[in-house]
DNA sequence: CGCTTTGGTCAGCATTGTTGACGCTTCTCC
DNA sequence: GGAGAAGCGTCAACAATGCTGACCAAAGCG
């Protein structure tokens, strides 16, 4: 805004992280650089939830019936708690979404084994068609933006989402790429 | 999920962009990669929106009271309507967050110079005030997750979230990073 | 046997999105 | 100049998804 530095975003200089960083390097903090990322988030996180949200419409879903089938799906067997802890919501909010999914039959739960408390979720055959259909619609988004950008740009963003996040949510994101890789 | 290649995303390999990609290049497309981004967004816009929500929420405000502070202050004189076309939603619902920001001195509307129907907005020193506070906090979030990362991932984070969003949100970037070069 | 943990539930409230309908002012075009 | 369109505001009702507070039941644990 005070500074110009037309087209500086697409210099492919120094790579250094932080130290020893030339004045050049931290143009890309500049107040424009970072109101420009408010915009991406906000424009980025909107359409990309867009899609899913239109098909959950349909069923008299939202997108908080999304993310349990997301996570139930992502982590089979997890528990209430756990659920909870990720989507970092309270127990009523939580419920009012997974009872009817259980109700209709997405998702199902068992007792622990060792700790019979517990109620274990996952997703049945019906829970997993869908999710699976709600993925593949953002599938193609995510696949044409990264395709576009490449491997390099793709490692970008995912270096910059985690530094935007907690340290709660760093640690979820680890254990959710662990559990998939078993 | 099913094929395995553990740092990967470490690569700093092959540069272009789609044609004649390797199937080594491709491999940020599979499932698992995918789903990570659904969860890197998902945390991310959660953790990035919180500060702000805090502060927010002590003044009786939430969300949408920071998302029209935001475009205001980006652009001054804005017509209703251009806000309405950036933030997607209806007349109603910005009526009820526009209309307590006027009467609360944060936001002031003055009638349009060629267009009397026009109001146009923009923000009073309490509101500019205010919407530096809340920016100050995401600014920190963001020059850290950039400065850790680097710029070459702040312009790989860029290219991805443009990618990500459709042309009408994309057009309004444009715009805005336009407006704010004079 | 008591205490804690895990999970469920009821009741009420706030934010923010939606539709539909109606009214007022102002611009534009014939 | 008058008709219709455009820009803006507003009332009413509804839906999704957060929240708090309170209370209950079953199971684990010392």
């Amino acid at each position: 805004m005070l500074t110009k530095a037309p087209g500086m975003a697409a210099m492919p200089e120094s790579t250094r992280l932080g130290t020893g960083a030339s004045a050049r390097d931290l143009l890309f903090l500049r107040e424009a650089e970072l109101r420009l990322a408010q915009d991406l988030l906000f424009f980025g996180y909107r359409d990309f939830t867009a899609g899913p949200d239109q098909i959950l419409a349909e069923l008299g879903m939202g997108r908080a019936h999304h993310r349990v089938l997301h996570y139930v799906g992502r982590r089979p067997g997890i528990t209430v708690g756990e659920l909870l802890s990720i989507l970092a919501i309270t127990k009523q909010s939580l419920g009012r979404v997974l009872q009817p999914l259980i109700e209709d039959g997405y998702v199902m739960q068992n007792p622990g084994r060792h700790d019979k408390r517990q109620r274990l979720l996952s997703l049945t055959e019906k829970g997993q068609t869908f999710e699976r259909r709600l993925f593949e619609c953002q599938r193609e988004v995510i696949m044409r933006a990264y395709r576009e950008a490449g491997p390099q740009a793709v490692e970008g963003f995912r270096r910059v989402m985690r530094g935007l996040m907690g340290p709660d949510a760093n640690g979820w994101i680890d254990q959710l790429e662990k559990g998939c890789q078993p």
